[in-house]
Parts: structure tokens; C-alpha cells; sequence
DNA sequence: TACAATAGTTAGCTGTGTGAAACTATTGTT
DNA sequence: AACAATAGTTTCACACAGCTAACTATTGTA
């Protein structure tokens, strides 16, 4: 697996908890997760020590830039491949699934010309 | 990482030597994965287990219908995946790169779907 | 005030998959 | 026969990413 995954899948998670609560908090996250908030606390810090995030005194966690790049780029990942193998038929839960999981698996390049491709054709994938 | 991801690289890697070599034996794997043969020794021992091969005492290993049912369905998906990423674009190597992990996390439904539907416009990956 | 609930951290464990080192056994060569 | 090369195994160590359990600190409430 790749080495950064689960780094991708906090953050990817704590863009789009942000996205929906007011603040995110590391008991948000494992909710969100279904993790221990122990797994989340480790992640967290290790997050922290990459400079991916920035915790406040209150808890409150905030992506960086460095983190915010690399969740909205899974992000768009996610909404984009999930949105377009549900239109391939695929079951809109395993099309999720599959998204979460090729994300953090396909490369830019691969990304890019799948995406350009399909616009190519006329396609936009649905939101959401 | 998924849990059998390495089972499966293994088992798709001993279904591609079988294809080139007379026989395969361990050092062979290690060779073309480049892994340590102590690695693929424990490997091994884990996919006998399992029931996916059988070695013999002259160390040439084969695959069952099982192990050759998984290496089979992987190797499918690495070809197709590899070529119609290539027909996009994509560099050939980044092309291999990517198939060799989305071939482990992408479902039955989702492959199936992007077969049937690039089918479906007339398309027919290349081979090789 | 006392107690409960909530949030977070730390220590220690597990399973997985790799590498390094040391070993055995077989084969090949001089 | 002696030695080298090759193949395979086992043991130990490590990194990673989860878990449980036990702890602290803060907040809310009877």
C-alpha cells in the first residue's frame, strides 16, 4: 500500500468534516472514521509533524496549505471517480467504495487524462 | 494496505513467469518483484497455506485453481487496465504503474461496468 | 461540591510485509 | 575431493496502522 494512504484519508476527512461542522475535532474524525480516537490521536500527531495541520489549544484542528492541497486533490478524486462509476452503472455504495480506494492509488497523469478525456466526450460528472 | 493485496501480486507475478519460464521457482519471483528471497520464502509459505499453490520438492511452483482463479482475474484486469490508460495518453510506464495498483482495490462491479462500457463504444483495448 | 460525561494522550499489543544475517542443501567446476 | 555458486529456510528486527486499557483534563449537572 501506499505509504501515505491513511495520511490522505485523514485528511481528505478532515476537508470534508469541515465542510459540514463549524469546527473539526479529533473525536469528529474518529466518528467519521470509525476509528479509535487513540489511532486518530497518533494521526493526528503525525499529521501535526508533517505540517499537514495545525491543532489549536481548544482542539481544533485546521488543514495547512500543504494539507489542503493534498485533500482537495483526493477530494476531487473521490467526487469525480465515484460520480462517473456511478454513471457507468455502477452501484452508487461500491462506485464510493472504489473511489476511496483509487484515489490514493492513481497518478496525476492518469487522473488528468481520464478526466480530459471524458470532457472530451461531453461528459461532466454529476456533483456530489 | 487491502489485507491480500500481496497474496494477489504474488499470485498474478508467479501467473506472468509461468507464461516466459519452463518452470517457477522462488528466486524467480524475487527476481522480477525485487523482493528478498527470505520475503518470498515467507510468502510462499503463507499462498501453500492458503491453498493457492503447490510447491514441489524440486521447488517449482504451481498454482491451484484457486490461486490460479485470483491470478487470473488480477492479470485481466492489469492488461486491460494498462492498455486503455495508455490509449488515453498516459505514458506507457505510468500506465503499467497505475494498472498494478488499481487492479487491487477496483471491484468486480466497477471493472466490469468500464469493460461493458468501453465495449460499448466500440472499443477494444490493445494487447500485450 | 461531587460525580459523570466528554476529549485527548500514552503505553503496550497485534498483524502484515518487508529486509538482514546466518544457516542448510544441492549443484557445478576445477 | 574441495570449493564456489545457487536455492531455500529460519530467526530477528523494523515500520506501519490499527486496537485496548488506563490515564489526565475539562466541562456539565444534580
Amino acid at each position: 500500500m501506499r505509504s501515505n494512504e491513511s495520511s490522505e484519508d485523514y485528511l481528505e476527512n478532515i476537508l470534508m468534516l469541515s465542510k459540514v461542522l463549524p469546527v473539526v475535532r479529533s473525536v469528529d474524525i474518529a466518528n467519521n472514521m470509525g476509528f479509535r480516537k487513540s489511532s486518530v490521536s497518533i494521526a493526528m500527531k503525525n499529521l501535526r509533524e508533517k505540517g499537514h495541520i495545525t491543532v489549536t489549544d481548544a482542539g481544533y484542528i485546521y488543514l495547512t496549505e500543504s494539507g489542503k492541497k493534498i485533500a482537495e486533490t483526493i477530494y476531487e478524486r473521490h467526487r469525480f471517480l465515484s460520480a462517473w462509476l456511478t454513471d457507468l452503472g455502477v452501484d452508487k455504495a461500491v462506485a464510493a467504495e472504489d473511489a476511496c480506494r483509487i484515489e490514493h492509488v492513481i497518478s496525476a497523469e492518469s487522473f488528468d487524462a481520464l478526466k480530459k478525456y471524458l470532457k472530451g466526450n461531453g461528459y461532466e460528472p454529476v456533483s456530489e
